[in-house]
RNA sequence: CGGGCUGUAGUGUAACGGCAGCACGAGUCCUUUGGGAGGAUUUAGUUCGGGUUCAAAUCCCGGCAGCCCGACCA
C-alpha cells in the first residue's frame, strides 16, 4: 500500500479530551475515528489490525471444532420476552419501527442461537455442538469510556456450545480455556483466567480472561506462584494473604481489562426455548449450554495500552497492520524494493510521500509497524532495516530483507 | 443515571464585555530532504437556543456534545 494513497493521515497533537493511551494513539495515528462516545469507525490501518485479531480468534475457534455462522443484529421482541431479557437486561437497546413493532439490538445471541440450533439437534449424536460468530454487539452502557475499551457498539466473538451433560460441558470448557489463552498469547498478551460471578443470569461461577493493565476496569487478586486468580468483587481472600490454590504464593492486587469470558448457562435457555434432544437413555433432555466471548475490538485497545512508548504504538507482529514500513528519503526511490517485497508476499506500507525525513521517521514510530525499512542516498543501493523496538539498524541488500526481518526482537 | 470539568478552523491553542488571532494540517508554486525544513500564496472557526448589554467567544439560564469520577456494565 502506498502511503500517499492512504486516505487517513496522522495528527501531531492528541485530542485534548482523550485521557487513555489507546484513544490518543489510535486517533493520532489514524487507525480509528470516533463518531460519538463509544462508537468508532475503523480506518484502513485500524481495520487491518481488527481483521488480524479476528483471524487469530477464528483460527483458534475452528481448531477446537467451532463452526462459524453470522447471526442477525436486529432481533424481534418476542425472543427476548421468552428469555426474560426484555425487561431484565438494562443494557438492551430497544427500537420501535414506524408500525409500532418492537425490536432489540443484539447484546448477546443466546435468544437467536438457541432456536437456531433447536432445528438441527435431535439426539445425543448431534452433540456436542459449538457455533460462533464474530460480529457487532450493542450495549446501552450508561457511560462509554477509555477509547476502544468500553464501547456502546463493539466487535466481539461469541461462541455457544451445547452438551448432553454437565461433565461434557466441563470437558469442553477446559478446551476453550486453552484456546483462549492461546489467542491472547498470539496477540502478544498474557491473560489470566479469573473466577468471577456469573451475573444475574447464572448462579454459577464464570471465568473472565484478564490482561493486566492500569487502563482496565476490574481489580483482580492473583497468585505470584500458581495460576490462581479471582475478581476482587467475589474474592474471599485479602491482598497479601496466602494463595488458596497452591498454599505457597501470596495474593497480589492488580488492575485488569476483561478480554474474554465464559459462562456456564446450564439449561436456562434450552428450557426457555424448549430445546431438547433424545439422550442415550432414549428420554428427552435439555442440553447444557455454554457461552464464550472475546472482545475483538477491546483487544485492539488493550494491545495498544500494553505496547507503546513515548513515540507511539509498537504493534506485535501478529496483529500489525503491515509487516514492514518502507520509507524513501530525499531523491532516492524505494519503488524497486517495494515491488520486490510484494513479490515475496511481505505486507508493506510504502511511504512514497514527498515529506521530510524527520516527518517520515516520526510518523513511522507513531504508527508502530514492526519493521522499518529505509532507502535513501545514504543507503547506497542497500536497504536499512530496523525493528520498532530496536535502536540499531543494519544495511542489507533487498534479497536479504526477508531473512533480516525474521529475527524477532522482544517487545 | 448522580457529580465534576470542558466546548473557538480538520487538530492544538490565544483574544479585559469592544476589529476572532497564532501554530500545525490542507491547496498552489519555489527551494529543501537521515529525526516533525524554509519562503510566497490560498483555505477554514466562536456547539445550539434564549437572556443581560450600546456591544457577548467572553456574563446569566437552558439544551446538546465530549472527557473524568462514581454507580452501572446478563
Amino acid at each position: 500500500m502506498r502511503q500517499s494513497e492512504l486516505f487517513t493521515r496522522v495528527e501531531r497533537n492528541a485530542p485534548k479530551d482523550e485521557a487513555t493511551v489507546n484513544a490518543q494513539l489510535l486517533h493520532r495515528a489514524g487507525f480509528v475515528d470516533k463518531l460519538m462516545s463509544g462508537v468508532y469507525s475503523y480506518l484502513p490501518l485500524g481495520l487491518q489490525v481488527l481483521r488480524n485479531i479476528e483471524q487469530i480468534v477464528r483460527e483458534e475457534m475452528n481448531a477446537i471444532g467451532g463452526q462459524e455462522v453470522l447471526m442477525p443484529v436486529l432481533h424481534p421482541k418476542s425472543i427476548w420476552e421468552k428469555s426474560g431479557g426484555w425487561d431484565r437486561i438494562d443494557v438492551l437497546f430497544k427500537l420501535e419501527s414506524r408500525t409500532g413493532k418492537e425490536y432489540a439490538l443484539g447484546q448477546s445471541e443466546e435468544e437467536v442461537v438457541t432456536p437456531l440450533v433447536m432445528k438441527r439437534v435431535q439426539t445425543y449424536q448431534d452433540l456436542p455442538l459449538a457455533v460462533y460468530q464474530i460480529h457487532w454487539k450493542f450495549r446501552d452502557e450508561l457511560r462509554s469510556k477509555s477509547g476502544l475499551l468500553r464501547g456502546v457498539e463493539f466487535f466481539m466473538k461469541d461462541m455457544y456450545s451445547f452438551h448432553e451433560s454437565q461433565e461434557d460441558f466441563d470437558r469442553f470448557y477446559g478446551i476453550v480455556r486453552k484456546a483462549y489463552l492461546k489467542i491472547f498469547e498470539r496477540a502478544g498478551l498474557v491473560a489470566k483466567a479469573t473466577e468471577a460471578s456469573g451475573g444475574s443470569f447464572s448462579e454459577k461461577i464464570s471465568y473472565e480472561f484478564m490482561v493486566l493493565t492500569d487502563a482496565g476496569e476490574d481489580d483482580i487478586l492473583y497468585c505470584d506462584v500458581c495460576e490462581f486468580c479471582v475478581n476482587v468483587t467475589i474474592a474471599k481472600q485479602a491482598v497479601g494473604s496466602a494463595c488458596p490454590g497452591c498454599k505457597q504464593g501470596k495474593l497480589h492486587k492488580a488492575r485488569a481489562s476483561e478480554v474474554g469470558n465464559v459462562f456456564d448457562l446450564g439449561e436456562k435457555y434450552a428450557k426457555d426455548f424448549d430445546l431438547t434432544f433424545v439422550g442415550r437413555d432414549k428420554k428427552k433432555h435439555h442440553p447444557v449450554m455454554g457461552c464464550y466471548g472475546v472482545g475483538v475490538s477491546r483487544l485492539m485497545g488493550v494491545v495498544v495500552e500494553k505496547f507503546h512508548d513515548e513515540k507511539g504504538i509498537i504493534w506485535p507482529e501478529s496483529v500489525a497492520p503491515f509487516r514492514a514500513h518502507l520509507l524513501e528519503l530525499g531523491n532516492a526511490s524505494a519503488k524497486e524494493v517495494y515491488d520486490y517485497l510484494q513479490t515475496q508476499g511481505v505486507e508493506v506500507l510504502y511511504d512514497d510521500r514527498n515529506a521530510s525525513a524527520g516527518e517520515k521517521f516520526v510518523e513511522a514510530d507513531l504508527i508502530g509497524i514492526p519493521w522499518r525499512l529505509v532507502v535513501s542516498e545514504k543507503t547506497g543501493g542497500k536497504v536499512e532495516v530496523k525493528h520498532r523496538t530496536s535502536k540499531d539498524a543494519k544495511l542489507v541488500t533487498k534479497e536479504e530483507l526477508v531473512n533480516a526481518m525474521k529475527i524477532q526482537t522482544k517487545t
